[in-house]
DNA sequence: TAAATAGTGTCTCTCAGACATTATCTT
DNA sequence: AAGATAATGTCTGAGAGACACTATTTA
């Protein structure tokens, strides 16, 4: 048995649920059952099972935690968790995915009974002790890396319903993003991209105004040349 | 004692390590000494120990690998890679580590007697069979990576000696993209990156022309806008 | 009608691509 | 001088930011 000398871990799959709902990013929490930080808020997520892979243990658990089918969402990996102490009764190293969703009515928690429920991500990442673990960190490097994705994906018609209207469109960035976008530049540049954008035959309902058309998601994924977030200075600390 | 249920699995760091020498990206490979693949090319690796982070982890074995310092040279992680059966033997989830480096002289291998060499990536990518485990695929998303980091960071001087000509630089974006750059207007892009090289008072030996001037990379990361790869379609299947 | 939101048009500035021209070295 | 490589300059077109203007709805 090959091995057998050699240190052991536990290895956990964590994931950032983020939706846009109530002109802000929420992420998916939970009320811890057991300790450590029994009744603390938390990302939902679970243990690796040994006969499965890493991304069918994330879509497992997203199944599992808000009985929303994990097949169909789009999840991708972030990145990994190791640091010595981070659980404080046992070595976890964790992987971390994020999941993107527009905001539908949670089926809420499968068996597991936690309570499931949104909270506004900026609220949590005032205090980095309002999430257990080191959780505030993997909330953090997520929503960076949702706001990255923006610039160069078309990330952003998965937080909006089946049809949207470009208004909606432009909100999801100006929510995540936490900046005002011109609403006229942002339409030539949405509808420049090809395949990005499909129109449909429906109208919007009325808001007050002239009835907006409603598109759906096409099927580009990559935005070129991307929509640029800063004007910026050139120099960063963080490489 | 928690968690004593739970699967456990072994946890491994691995080390992409590229550089750029003879006109091509190379990767250090190793020659395993060891059940499975006994013989056969793999990526460095090692692991984790119970007492250390993952950035240590890495940090270590690129020391022991290539005994360089480890403290000193730009590593990143990439993702993390748990297919239930990526080891024939064990179950091993495994946390890919990339590294930069100039094409220095290897002090080769410590004291770990396995023989450490640099192989041209574009051949090793040929076919998946040339390294053990998946680590072709670790080597495929460590170079797509590298890729991406040239586009909109600084990254391109760490495969620089510590004082280089902007030719030298170009040829690393031309090696690693597989493309041709224009020579006049790469240079008034880097140029005009605030920060991004800093001129020195030497100049270049002869290469049988007008001497170039040399420079240190400076303290920019980040390049905005990015230098673009393709002119591209704006449609594209991965998402 | 006014108010509100959707959508169009236009001007300007930045910047990338293409490429001609000049500069400085070795042989 | 010829050859080679470095560095500068110029023209053009794509596209982003700013913002004025038009369109279509409800109250």
């Amino acid at each position: 048995m090959p091995h057998r000398d050699r240190p052991t871990s536990f290895v956990t799959v964590d994931l950032v649920i983020l939706t846009v709902r109530e002109l802000a990013l929420n992420v998916l929490v939970i009320e811890r059952g057991n300790p450590p930080y029994q009744g603390a808020h938390a990302l939902p997520g679970g243990f690796l099972e040994p006969d499965e892979d890493l991304d069918q243990a994330a879509r497992r658990e997203l199944a599992e935690e808000t009985g929303l089918d994990g097949d169909t969402l789009h999840i991708e990996q972030l990145r990994s968790y190791g640091a010595p102490d981070r659980d404080p009764l046992d070595r976890v190293v964790t992987v971390c995915y994020v999941a993107f969703m527009a905001d539908l009515p949670l089926p809420v928690a499968g068996g597991d009974a936690r309570a499931a429920h949104w909270m506004p991500v900026n609220e949590l990442l005032q205090d980095p002790s309002r999430l257990a673990f080191d959780h505030h960190h993997l909330l953090s490097d997520a929503v960076e890396h949702a706001r990255d994705l923006l610039t160069h994906t078309t990330l952003a018609t998965t937080f909006c319903p089946t049809e949207f209207t470009i208004t909606q469109l432009r909100a999801v960035y100006e929510i995540v993003w936490g900046t005002q976008l011109d609403p006229s530049n942002f339409r030539r540049k949405v509808l420049g991209v090809p395949d990005f954008l499909v129109p449909t035959e429906t109208k919007a309902p009325d808001t007050g105004g002239r009835p907006a058309a409603r598109y759906r998601a096409g099927i580009a994924t990559r935005l070129h040349p991307p929509i640029l977030r800063e004007p910026d200075t050139g120099v960063d600390a963080s490489l």
